[in-house]
DNA sequence: AGTATGATGGACT
DNA sequence: GTCCATCATACTA
């Protein structure tokens, strides 16, 4: 079952937390891929010194935030990389949760050609971890773009379905990666990823 | 285990 | 011109 508007329409901190377990699906020509989400960050938006949308700032690039919850937002980094984040909060709160970790659930020939140009059989142990144990590296792996930017998760090309509960006292909270600039920010516990799983990116 | 470094280009000021 | 919500590789030990 796909998640529904109202589950996305709320404080990006819960809902990070709640996306643990959920599997995020991407249908492209024809190939269905999909990875268990293990591991995000919530980004609070206008309070939130790590966040683009800090301050409110609205730019071309920070508009989708501002905009419905359930959208993806999709932005390009280091020159070389693609982040998923899904936009929560009602129109004008532009907070949004990045996915940082998948386990592959389905499509996994595609996402090992996608990676690393090989079929799955062929991947090293070490590779099928790095298949998606990383910001850029699901999205590579799911093949998502920034021409996915703004893509409604309601609709049937790129969503989210119901996956595995995950307890309470399986979820870790703890600080964000990559965002030593942002002063006091960089301390707040809003990174949240499921206890022992191999995908994590970062302990 | 850890630490360092280069790749590479768009967004923003 | 500067800064990145990253990753792979190459070291050191």
């Amino acid at each position: 079952m796909k998640l529904t508007k109202e589950f996305y329409e709320r404080d990006s901190l819960l809902v990070a937390e709640e996306l643990l377990g959920k599997i995020l699906v991407h249908e492209t020509n024809g190939e269905v891929v999909g990875g268990k989400i293990v591991e995000t960050e919530a980004y609070r938006g206008a309070i939130d010194k790590a966040a683009h949308s800090y301050n409110n700032k609205r730019t071309l690039r920070t508009e989708v935030m501002f905009g419905e919850a359930g959208r993806a937002y999709v932005y390009f980094i280091y020159g070389m990389y693609n982040c998923m984040n899904i936009v929560c909060e009602k129109v004008g709160n532009p907070q949004a949760v990045l996915i940082r970790a998948l386990e592959p659930v389905e499509g996994m020939e595609f996402m090992a050609k996608n990676r690393f140009n090989k079929s799955y059989e062929s991947l090293s142990k070490r590779e099928s971890i790095n298949l998606s144990n990383g910001p850029g590296k699901l999205c590579k792996a799911l093949a998502i773009d920034r021409t996915l930017n703004g893509e409604n998760l309601l609709d049937n090309r790129l969503y989210l379905v119901e996956g595995d509960k995950i307890n309470k006292e399986d979820i870790i909270a703890t600080k964000r990666v990559g965002i030593d600039y942002a002063e006091e920010a960089k301390d707040f516990l809003w990174r949240f990823y499921i206890k022992d799983n191999t995908y994590v990116s970062k302990k």
